[in-house]
DNA sequence: GTCTATAGGTGGATAGAC
DNA sequence: GTCTATCCACCTATAGAC
């Protein structure tokens, strides 16, 4: 597991928040120096280039997240609470007036390092193979009436929430995040 | 409605296209003047600022898109063919490799003026209202069961489609627009 | 309407002192 | 590990000739 120290756990907690506040293409070292209270060189030293803060950006908040979806596992959550637990997370973010961080970087993934695209990526399939099997456990045990292609489900599942942060960035009304995820469990309940 | 000499309408075409594939943030007017062949000066004389640019954009793409939307109105197609013609507006912008207009400048909503967050805020709005008319209607004639709320459905229906268009650009894939719309209208009829 | 030239600012990135 | 100083490329935008 990555460390990082406390100068660099800063750097990584103002770049993240204006990514997810702003994107990636509208950050500069400058930024981010200003706001952690260095000079941008001392940044480069931290992290030599944008793709590098990038990257460890990408594979912190991943690890995090990752962890989350562990935690949601450990708890012997049945169904209808570990959707629940995984979509907190999701509007937890968007409480805080983010975006995902993988979805932003989703929209400007043509203008990233193909390492970072790669992290994006892997996020994705991550959130989805971990909603795959959840969903595919439930209709095991008889909690899905609908469920031909748990992969489907999940693919869905992840876009509706990912659509729905979107679009409250521009029409507010958080509200509407869990009206999708009522909407989406009773499609398939 | 407004009228655009053709060298208007290549500027708006590259922008467009630009904005669609790598975000607003990411493209400059060499660009877009090296793919049309003038000078970026020559831009200027267009459209005085980034921002005036952007709005002639918005302003174009909201007008082909609500003109789009009279043209299905006007068809009169059952509520199943409207939703499909709707589904494919994004589904062929998707085919061209473009992330919907306003979803990408969703994302990046703070960085823009707000002359440009206003048409965005529009766009969700003409799109969420044109759903919200439809989904009320098949329920009124019985081709809805459940439709508690149209406008829910309409926004939830609208973030699902930008969602996908979201992890389509990092995991391709873009069948799984028509599964999500499947799997959307299985839900509620 | 398009050009050249240029201003004035900001971007990522590096060298070398401390 | 942070700093100052600096480089050079790129950015938006303007002035003025053609």
């Amino acid at each position: 597991m990555a460390e990082y120290s406390s100068t660099q756990s800063a750097i990584l907690d103002v770049a993240q928040e204006l990514v997810q506040t702003r994107g990636y293409n509208a950050f500069s070292f400058r930024d981010v120096a200003e706001r952690v209270g260095i000079r941008s060189a001392s940044i480069h030293h931290h992290y030599r280039t944008k793709g590098d803060l990038g990257l460890a950006m990408l594979a912190r908040y991943r690890a995090g997240f990752n962890a989350s979806l562990m935690d949601i596992d450990g708890q012997n959550a049945d169904y209808h609470e570990a959707l629940h637990a995984f979509s907190e997370l999701f509007a937890s973010t968007m409480g805080a007036g983010r975006m995902c961080l993988g979805g932003t970087l989703a929209v400007e993934f043509e203008t990233l390092v193909p390492e970072m695209q790669e992290q994006v990526r892997g996020f994705f399939k991550d959130a989805e193979a971990w909603l795959e099997v959840l969903f595919a456990g439930a209709h095991k045990v008889g909690q899905l009436r609908r469920c031909e292609s748990p992969a489907a489900l999940a693919a869905t599942f992840l876009a509706t929430l990912e659509g729905v942060m979107m679009c409250v960035r521009a029409l507010g009304d958080e509200g509407r995040l869990w009206t999708a995820v009522d909407q989406f469990k009773r499609q398939i309940e």
